[in-house]
DNA sequence: AAGTGTGAAGTCTTTCACAGCT
DNA sequence: AGCTGTGAAAGACTTCACACTT
């Protein structure tokens, strides 16, 4: 194991590997090269045996890796074996979706409160039986509960300050939906959900397309085409990183 | 201007700088310095110059930019002035929370149809009065009503078969929820929004936190901390991107 | 024969630093 | 005097290519 600096995008795609070991676990597959597993996640297979390099020796030479062992591995690099505690700030529209989302609990994250400014929505029960704390109570109820991630889906006026008190309570990861850049202590992860700017940049594709639909005529061809994206969560702008995604 | 490769990170940063342009609009700011844009959004001012430059100079040596057009040029470049037509498919938690999203319409997306495998569904009509349709009539409603862009919100199983559809009935940019890496064409625009493999590096970075909380008794600390997401949208692994976010 | 692990090369992106306008 | 625009330097990430192991 190098002790080299590992790349944000490193970490995003070991999520990928690992969901797809997942299905190769389900089929009974038990051994898979860094060829195949690269290319149902569309990377270069020299790319996905360097990532797993950052982090140890998991393959066997001339054979391949161990299904069942790399996801075991790369559970406990992520700290997929733990399950988190989540409370979700803004229970509107995307909140909602959220708290029904199963997928979550699946996933060892668990939406154990839940918080919203509007009054008429304080103390009523979520359909997952959680009941709606006011704001006020958000500090004392991370703390009392030893919540570990934040979601934020309220409007982007409230945002940055539901972010410094969460924060101030000890949360050391949130997952942002509201369409602000929220600033906070570098010891603190955050991730962006910005549907808008992802909708922006496919605008700019479609608007940049040499098009090969008749309906849009184009007069000319002013900007030059965007590198691919394909390399995935290259995470440019301030961590706006990748995107991944869920879903029903 | 120069014709060169334009990183994907700066256009997700061209959104981000045109979202903080619009908010100086309404304090009737009217000119702002690469060095206050940038603090801003968070990214370094000679980045901000930077990516302006693959597009243009639009700043006044000296003084600054203009803010309006500023605006104005960024909403050129992103496509921003046209209004895009969405088609979402399925209409399950995540599919309903987004019909009823109403930042989609005023920042000129517009979702003006929606599709369901649910038999049940179809026929319905959604809050936003769009008639659910089974997703049969996809390519045909597609092709009749031109539209631009498709967000796929539907169970992981069957994205690949909707991505596949969709693309054949002429779609060239798709939004995607499913948590799953869709295969597309080179000419069509594909984003992700996975929240598993975000919270997933969420995961990560408090697996790995040099726990200030007490609670977290850390044994060791196996794997180094990664290099800081703080770029942003830096896009790794196929199409992680950024990630931005839209709340409510 | 096959496939991993990895230094080194290549490519892409960011940041510096300063010339050049206003 | 101030701030943009941009080549050039630095830095980060990806891909190559091959030694090494089974």
């Amino acid at each position: 194991m190098k002790e080299n600096k590992i790349p944000a995008a490193t970490i995003l795609r070991l999520s990928i590997y690992y969901r797809f070991l997942q299905e190769l676990l389900q089929d009974n597959i038990g051994v898979v090269s860094s060829a195949q597993l690269a290319k149902h996640t569309n990377v270069n297979p020299a790319q996905l045996r360097k990532d797993l390099s950052y982090f140890g020796r998991f393959g066997v030479r001339g054979v391949g890796y161990d299904v069942a062992g790399l996801a075991e591995q790369i559970s406990m690099i992520l700290g997929l074996e733990k399950t988190w505690k989540i409370a979700l700030i803004g229970v509107g529209n995307i909140g909602t979706a959220l708290l029904k989302h199963k997928r979550f609990n699946e996933h060892g994250y668990n939406i154990v409160a839940a918080f919203d400014a509007n009054p008429d929505l304080a103390g009523t029960k979520t359909s997952t039986d959680i009941t709606i704390q006011p704001i006020s109570e958000l500090a004392d109820t991370i703390k009392a509960q030893d919540i570990d991630i934040a979601i934020i889906a309220v409007p982007p006026e409230s945002a940055q300050q539901v972010a410094d008190e969460v924060v101030k309570a000890g949360i050391k990861g949130i997952l942002n939906f509201a369409p602000v850049r929220l600033k906070v202590p570098s010891d603190v992860s955050i991730q962006h959900v910005d549907f808008t700017i992802l909708l922006d940049t496919l605008s700019y594709s479609l608007a940049q397309n040499v098009n090969t639909r008749e309906k849009h005529v184009q007069k000319d061809k002013p900007f030059k085409n965007v590198q691919g994206w394909s390399r995935a969560h290259s995470w440019p702008v301030a961590n706006a990183n990748f995107v991944v995604s869920a879903s029903q």
